[in-house]
DNA sequence: AGTCGTTGTATCTATATTGATGCAACGACG
DNA sequence: CGTCGTTGCATCAATATAGATACAACGACT
């Protein structure tokens, strides 16, 4: 218990109006009890509310619900073929999601070196890793919260954690990496097995690439023993420029002047325990 | 205008206490402006309800706050390391969502052959995929919602929607592709560029696996001249198991018996119409 | 023509969240 | 020792969201 747990609330959106699990949660029920009527007793809630909201979110997504009303057995409501689609998104976005919380990544601290549109390069202890880097670069996105007023035309030379997801991170043999001009991974390095847990059918591995934080890698059981990854095995890890994030660290306008870390690796969904976070000293 | 946009809240949660994109919002305020009083005032809230959400947050999360009242200019607050190592979190995390939501994912159905734990074999038109896939199998994960009653012990043969992400998809050229042995990517398809099309640096690029919907791929500018990729050119795309989500597709309880499609491909970011998906007809 | 279980509204209430306001306590500083 | 702009806390009001209830309309079926 207390393990402290990033996640997100998945909704699709369109003109403001948004699509949640609560909606999602109702169209199921009427697609599987045939109404709404129904499906609002069956869930414990009120039809006065799924109706409205049936109809609202309609305005913008379209028909959800193909309605009957009296003939035999009353009338009832089917889902619209719109509306499956609209319920199957949801899933794999939800999927995705689940699947994000349950992926650790890796952060590496730099410098960002370069920019071209949303491709930085980032210059790490642990080597120069390229990655999509957000913010002020480019495009407004749905990113921007009130109070950013980081509006630099240029950013180059501004500290950045780059990170990334264990999931995408493959890992190969030494001898049969393929280069750089044979594949679209951009990012790579070299190192030795640390660690390797196994559950459930997949590995959980951590490669040690010379900084103090190693670099973890998600794979299939399968694949840990094909590559016969042990602890002191040696590797090549890598991952696509692609699937790094770059977020440019926000100065602290106001007080300490330090932070700044090198290089951290943060758990997501296993760690419990935040307070000795040894990066900034006094 | 009106475009469908899959999305996110990212929130980091203990506990059952969450702290939200609002709560970041106000703890950025407090390091900006140096106390709480003035952040809210900057940020146009109540003073009452930040110094309330501060303290509650604390009691899960830790000291975030290190508070000085009276003093010279009255006093003020500070963020402890532990509150930026959360900004820290939220920001990457927020990096995650931000990625995820312009990233497209291909997605193929096909019936699950095969399971080990959360690892499924699922046999696609395209080929055979293994994933990582949700639900039943094994542990009990936050993303049960109600009323899901899918409790088969045994979901072999069941209908899934495998979807991967194009940040996920590795490309090739198939003469230097490596063979499974020695590398931990399980799932490979030939296939041909269908189209390219870039911005930003970032090309993107769908793949002709021999199935009607193409897959899709992000790659950098960069890599995608050094690959030569031009319409037309075979290629080996590969991607990681655990970086590919199976969903199982509800069966609709009540009504209509059709749907199940063979494989779609939903863009995430930049569609606009949904109601002409061309996979269930009439 | 009556029955039945719906749909479609409208209105009222309950609850949760947030803002607004007031006020005592604080403590370095002049 | 008073000033000042905070913190800490309590209380009330405003707002948003969801449930509760009531009732007319509907239309295939008996």
């Amino acid at each position: 218990m207390g393990s402290i747990q990033p996640q997100g609330e998945p909704f699709i959106e369109a003109d403001g109006v948004r699509v949640d699990a609560r909606d999602v949660e109702a169209l199921r029920g009427v697609d599987e009890y045939g109404s709404m009527y129904r499906a609002a007793e069956e869930l414990g809630r009120s039809y006065a509310r799924i109706q409205r909201r049936v109809s609202e979110l309609e305005e913008t997504f379209g028909p959800l619900l193909t309605r009957q009303r009296g003939g035999t057995g009353g009338g009832g409501s089917t889902l619209t073929a719109n509306a499956r689609d609209l319920l199957g998104r949801f899933d794999r976005l939800r999927a995705e999601f689940s699947g994000l919380a349950r992926t650790e990544e890796s952060v590496f601290s730099g410098t960002l070196v370069d920019r071209d549109g949303l491709l930085g390069t980032v210059e790490t202890p642990a080597g120069t890793i390229r990655a999509i880097v957000a913010g002020a670069g480019s495009e407004g996105d749905a990113t921007a919260e009130a109070g950013d007023d980081t509006e630099s035309p240029d950013d180059t030379n501004e500290i950045v954690q780059v990170s990334v997801r264990s999931d995408a991170v493959v890992l190969t043999t030494p001898e049969e990496a393929p280069k750089p001009s044979e594949t679209s991974v951009r990012n790579r390095f070299a190192g030795t097995v640390e660690s390797v847990e196994s559950e459930g059918g997949i590995a959980r591995v951590t490669v040690d690439v010379g900084v103090d934080a190693p670099l973890r890698a998600l794979l299939t059981e399968t694949s840990r023993e094909t590559l016969a990854l042990e602890p002191g095995e040696t590797v090549v890890a890598s991952f696509k420029a692609t699937a790094a994030r770059g977020v440019l660290a926000p100065e602290h306008g106001g007080s300490v002047g330090s932070e700044s870390a090198e290089v951290d690796t943060t758990e997501k969904g296993t760690s419990e325990d935040t307070t000795g976070n040894d990066t900034s000293e006094e």
